[in-house]
DNA sequence: TGCGATTTGTCCGTATGTATT
DNA sequence: TAATACATACGGACAAATCGC
């Protein structure tokens, strides 16, 4: 621990990126469930809010891929759907593998004092049966990964897909009320990753994320199957 | 050629779209520089719309990296630099391999020629000396590939990537009054891209962006170097 | 087919917050 | 410190498009 350990103050702070925030929080919450049509008139007496900044924050979680919107007939909550599965996961191993590329030769102490500590975090939250925090923790020991590449590119779209994975998680564990997906075997994970196989890591996040995309795959189309 | 071949009817027309449009080209093209600063009053007047389709058009064109914001200060066209020069070619590599690999088995009749008439088009292009169509179809080349995939969130993420790409080439092309990158060897380019070797299409592809990366790289230092 | 209600898209005037000089 | 310029935000109004009846 560094003796001043301080938060970055929040700067950006507009209402427009309140809005996103809190939005992006009730729709990866499943507050909003998937398909729920958004009205600008609604949220923004709701959030208490003028339209403007409303409309710009929407602007953005389109460009997250958790809102879709129509133009003149509305903005709906992200639908989720087999293949739009199938290629967060695909695109997800290439990302990770690119990011493991470009951070093997670069594995200094605080990256993995790091990923250590943030294993702690998520296998705490497992043992406590804290399913919202061990999804939060999941996420954010693979954003460990991404922010140490210092490739900005890299760490925006990863960024760009983690609302959507996180959405993934919480619709699989609320149906569920078990474990989300990926939420064992991170032992292996950190093991690879900090050892000194880099191929043995690439494979590892094939199969890591083929896993992940069986289970969420299947229960998606359970749901599917069920609402015909 | 088919009997209807209609062209998609322009759906999705609002002036916030036709706002990104329009300034995208102008950053492209190099009417507005890198570094200017965008007012939105300015702007606003000068393109005849009020500021709430023109700040939600920033607001996209932000999403692309073709524009920075600093909160309560100002927009500014996307400065240039080595780093995100890097960042680019080494991201736009993966994504391209990846395409590959995806579309590998799926290259059909069609996909065949379409590229086969791209390249004509970029050689056309490159033989009227029309500069800036060929950075137009350069960029045209690639880009049938992505659409081929049937992968949205891999086309999604290129699209993200193509007009800073863009920027690139009409700098590089302005400051030189020659030729911008990549626009040669692209005949071996397509032999692979229709052959049956995937390895040796992958490693082109590495060479290719490395090639391209060079170019870009250097002409930038010398443009950094100018102006210390 | 048309009509009316609802909602999005857009404009404008105004007020406040922030950075810069 | 004050003043200026501009971004941010508000609220009311109207136009345009969609959808259900």
């Amino acid at each position: 621990m560094t003796p001043f350990n301080l938060k970055p103050i929040r700067k950006e702070r507009t209402l427009r990126s309140d809005v996103v925030e809190q939005l992006k929080e009730a729709i990866i919450n499943g507050d909003l469930p998937p398909g729920t049509k958004l009205v600008e008139s609604q949220l923004s007496a709701l959030l208490g809010v003028s339209r403007g900044p409303l409309r710009e924050a929407i602007r953005q979680l389109v460009d997250q891929n958790l809102i879709e919107s129509i133009p003149y007939t509305g903005t709906y909550v992200a639908n989720i759907s087999v293949k739009a599965i199938q290629e967060l996961y695909s695109f997800r191993t290439e990302l990770e593998q690119f990011a493991f590329k470009l951070i093997w030769d670069k594995r200094d102490k605080a990256f993995q004092e790091e990923l250590k500590l943030q294993l702690k975090k998520l296998t705490s939250a497992i043992k406590d049966n804290d399913r919202e925090s061990a999804i939060f923790e999941e996420l954010e020991l693979h954003n460990v990964v991404y922010k140490h590449c210092g490739h900005e590119l890299l760490e925006q779209t990863w960024q760009r897909l983690r609302g959507r994975l996180h959405l993934y998680f919480t619709l699989h564990q609320k149906a569920h009320n078990r474990a989300g997906p990926l939420l064992d075997a991170h032992d292996r994970y950190l093991e690879l990753a900090l050892g000194d196989d880099l191929n043995a890591m690439l494979e590892h996040i094939t199969e890591h994320m083929q896993q992940g995309y069986n289970k969420v795959e299947q229960f998606v189309s359970e749901i599917k199957s069920n609402t015909l």
